[in-house]
RNA sequence: CGGGGCGUAGCGCAGCCUGGUAGCGCACCUGCCUUGGGCGCAGGGGGUCGGGCGUUCAAAUCGCCCCGCCCCGACCA
């Protein structure tokens, strides 16, 4: 097993964070209080990219944008029990409104399978009305023991997709689609590539007959569920009567799915190729793709700098920095920090020789272009950005995942080495979706992250724990 | 709820042990100067030292009590 290069980012990853990532507004993209997400300007802006990119595929797919209450009477999620039993301990409830104890209390919503599956019951009479496909963009309260900024906060935003069938291939149908919707965002957009596969029983959303997830690894080696998709059988049918009548005539309660990214991705990307200059966002969802940082020293330089730099800013569509008062190289510390995929310069050095110098945020290397087709020469370097992170981010996770074939070797991978490398790898092992095998991996601190759709060695063997025969390896890994 | 730590200027901190009228860096304001990777120099504004009580001639500093925050563990997108 090669030692890899991800230690710098390893225990104290959270230090390097909030020091580097979020450090006061240097980066600006969001703070946290009380457990809660005050998201700025720049941090918002990702979210808002993210959504336009989901959304546009959402659509594409046939889903529509609906909007539910943010407050649920509480008996509602009392009717599905292991939902209920799942959700408990980490509802906000109100029981005093208008100054008054209320006869009911609602909770605020942790998800909205159960106001949904209330609503569905009164629009859902017939074959006809289905496919029913929904999507909500909202926020939602979740009373977390421990918050951290992005990847766990008590009030998050996210998009939850709830939709009811006629038949259970075609929820679970969907319920891949979507999967694949989460995966295609994640790998071609915020350049991060992901895993694709099976929740175990006793990892699965409650309430669901299945949960499928998008697993990350970030560059200390820790995974990341970074979206989950739910086959929720007739569980949420049979608690809400949400009753169909079919082609046959007879009754049947419909099949549903729901499916959910959240204002974790942002936090997921930050940890996937962020650096310790600040953070380094995918040219994809850059809310800044470009910026000019017009450089002169006199007066008479300055009008011709000026004017040939935002000549050639509108051009590519850069933002031309043409603050005063702050010197070139104070500019450019602000917009590495922030992420910016290329920063170009232009001086009076330029204006001469009729090139423009260009650099990328991700490698740190410059270029000096021809002003003449700079405009071509930007989206290329944006492209090539979005593809170098994506197959740096490959590289980590193909180098940190290693195969176990039994639970001593399972353990000795996971076991912290130093106080930098706290055991971050991905261990494929064979084993069993068996809550004895969960309960085993859990001794590590570590959790079987999924069982991957596709077989990504090897095929059959016996589960480590049970001896039983198993069709392939699952993902074992530490976990944010 | 357990185990640690911290509250002093907008932010980050020193001062506390050994009480004596509050300081540093960044940021901010003014002027000059500079600008190809966080310019420099000079001047300036800004603080009920988390709160209360006590000890003392005198408390940021010592004692007691409260409050708040952060980190680590248990829960999780």
């Amino acid at each position: 097993m090669a030692e890899s290069p991800i230690t710098a980012r390893g225990k104290d990853f959270a230090t390097w964070y909030q020091d580097v990532v979020l450090a006061g507004d240097m980066a600006e993209p969001a703070e946290i209080v009380k457990g809660c997400m005050v998201i700025r300007a720049n941090g918002y802006a990702v979210w808002e990219a993210l959504q336009r990119e989901l959304d546009a595929r959402f659509k594409a797919t046939g889903h529509q944008n609906m909007y539910f209450p943010l407050l649920i009477p509480k008996s509602f999620l009392e009717k599905e029990a292991e939902h209920v039993e799942g959700f408990s301990p980490e509802l906000a409830v109100v029981t005093i409104a208008g100054g008054k104890e209320l006869e009911e209390p609602y909770v605020i919503r942790p998800t909205s399978e159960t106001i949904i599956g209330h609503f569905f019951a009164k629009w859902i009479h017939s074959w006809r009305d289905l496919p029913l496909l929904v999507n909500q963009w909202a926020n939602v309260i979740r009373w977390e023991l421990r918050t951290r900024l992005f990847l766990r906060t008590t009030e998050f935003l996210w998009q939850e997709g709830h939709t009811a069938h006629a038949t259970h291939e075609e929820a679970l149908e969907e319920v891949l689609r979507m999967l694949d919707v989460y995966a295609d965002v994640a790998e071609n957009v915020m350049a991060m590539p992901v895993i694709k596969g099976l929740k175990t029983q006793s990892e699965k959303f409650a309430g669901a007959v299945s949960t499928y997830s998008i697993e990350a690894m970030m560059q200390n080696g820790l995974a990341l569920q970074a979206g989950t998709s739910h086959d929720l059988g007739q569980n949420f049918g049979k608690a809400f009567d949400v009753k169909f009548q079919n082609k046959e005539g007879q009754l049947d309660y419909v099949w549903q799915t729901s499916w959910g990214v959240t204002t974790r991705l942002i936090g997921a990307m930050i940890m996937t190729h962020s650096d310790d200059k600040g953070l380094v966002l995918p040219p994809k969802v850059a809310p800044t793709k470009a910026v000019l940082v017009p450089i002169y020293r006199k007066d008479e330089e300055r009008s011709a700098v000026l004017e040939a730099a935002s000549k050639i800013a509108t051009d590519i569509g850069a933002k031309l920095d043409d603050r005063e008062g702050q010197s070139p190289g104070a500019k450019f510390y602000h917009w590495e920090r922030r992420g910016v995929p290329v920063v170009l310069e232009l001086g009076p050095r330029d204006l001469a020789s009729g090139n423009v110098v260009l650099k990328r945020r991700d490698t740190g290397v410059k270029e000096v272009a021809p002003q003449q087709g700079i405009a071509a020469r930007v989206p290329a370097v944006l492209d090539r950005i979005q593809a170098d992170l994506f197959a740096a981010a490959k590289q980590r996770l193909d180098e940190n995942t290693v195969y176990a074939n039994s639970i001593e070797e399972v353990e000795d991978i996971l076991r912290p080495v130093s106080a930098e490398k706290g055991g971050g790898r991905f261990v494929m092992a064979h084993m069993k979706d068996d809550a004895r095998c969960d309960a085993r991996i859990k001794e590590f601190k570590a959790t079987i992250r999924c069982i991957p759709l596709v077989d990504h060695c090897e095929g059959p063997g016996k589960c480590i724990v049970t001896g039983e025969s198993v069709d392939r390896r699952v993902v074992i890994a530490k976990a944010y």
